[in-house]
DNA sequence: GTTAAGTTTTATCGAACGATAAAATAAGAC
DNA sequence: GTCTTATTTTATCGTTCGATAAAACTTAAC
């Protein structure tokens, strides 16, 4: 990523606010992915094609641009069709989660998101905290109440903690298939299909009965 | 971290050139642990207590004291009776996999080690790879043929890539607790060692019969 | 107490960073 | 075709970074 090479600019074509703007979002997420937050905005405009100081007319700062790519990779890819797949009484708890998985591992597991999401954690970036209470009280706990209902055990509104912890560990299971590959970029052993089947096989086989 | 409210520097004290490099080795590690590698060499110094050209009488460059920094804790923290422990025939695999994590996630579950980990990843360092294949070659392949073994299952060279999925599942959703613990900073509901017993025992519980 | 050798600090360099100002250019209105 | 307005580029500022050189200091040997 030199800016050597004397560059042979030709003017980036002019385009209206609104859409040079989200281009610059969807592109800076894919930009920062690949090479941090701490990527300069030199490199950043020449990845779209354009000059350094045209940034500064969308956003007020590089930070604020950063804020607008939380947003996007976190708010705005999650699929509202999750709650229904994991309530869906009318299928076995089996075949709810893995058709959830599946879903869901289409949305993240890409090295775009898992990157982000792990050096804005590295960051301590707020909006992740949130991320991980939304999974949490979206997909966690519903798991376990689906898991309890599907067994006739009884649950009130304080969730035994073993439990919580126990689905966290089916959730972390499979997250991990993707640090490995998307991050770390070590081989894995089977698809992505087939290792959510056996990791979902294994959790609901051994669900502890009482 | 700002440098200003006019430093009142005393002096450091004297040290014999090897203690001083290793204790900046080791306090480099828990500095960028926190800030990452992309801190600056002032701030470092400014936490060790010293001055930034000091670092430089002991190490080339900053990248050559972060090289040491990802040996010291990545090579050095590895425990040899680790192997000794999973392999140990005469306790079932439900307590060697307890006893091993355990001792594992004792090494690898702080703050420091876990950053570092991550950190390292994101930036492609070499190191990481390797970590995995190490971790691959005498954990996850010695967790699945002593499990083969305890159930009387013949595996020859070849372990059946699902068997080695579903050991790194086990291994993920242990270490997924750790990054919700130390890089999210997001409340956990049990303790480290029942969340090992309550994976451990769901691994043991459901593995394929065949 | 002088000297010699090694350690730490002060001062500073050139490069690269985020950000700003002003000039150049493109596109639609009339 | 000219004018107006918004977009893009060139040029540049002040700061901060990694790194180096030289001065100041500390310690131990004799």
């Amino acid at each position: 990523m030199t800016e050597t090479s004397a560059a042979p600019r030709t003017r980036a074509p002019r385009k209206p606010f609104e859409v040079r703007r989200a281009e610059i979002v969807r592109k800076a997420a894919s930009f920062f992915a690949q090479f941090g937050f701490d990527a300069t905005t030199r490199e950043l405009a020449a990845w779209l094609g354009t000059t350094q100081p045209l940034m500064y007319r969308y956003f007020p700062s590089k930070s604020a641009l950063i804020d607008e790519v939380y947003q996007t990779v976190f708010l705005q890819s999650w699929d509202e069709a999750w709650d229904a797949i994991l309530s869906d009484r009318s299928l076995g708890m089996a075949e709810r989660l893995n058709r959830f998985y599946n879903s869901y591992t289409d949305v993240i597991m890409h090295p775009e998101w898992m990157r982000i999401y792990l050096f804005a954690g590295l960051k301590g970036v707020e909006i992740t905290g949130d991320y991980i209470g939304r999974v949490e009280k979206r997909i966690i706990r519903p798991i376990v109440v689906e898991m309890c209902a599907e067994r006739g055990v009884a649950v009130g509104d304080d969730i035994p903690p073993a439990l919580l912890e126990l689905a966290w560990s089916l959730q972390g299971g499979i997250f991990y298939y993707g640090v490995r590959k998307f991050v770390y970029g070590t081989p894995v052993h089977e698809e992505k299909r087939a290792m959510i089947a056996s990791a979902v096989n294994v959790y609901v086989t051994a669900w502890p009965r009482a």
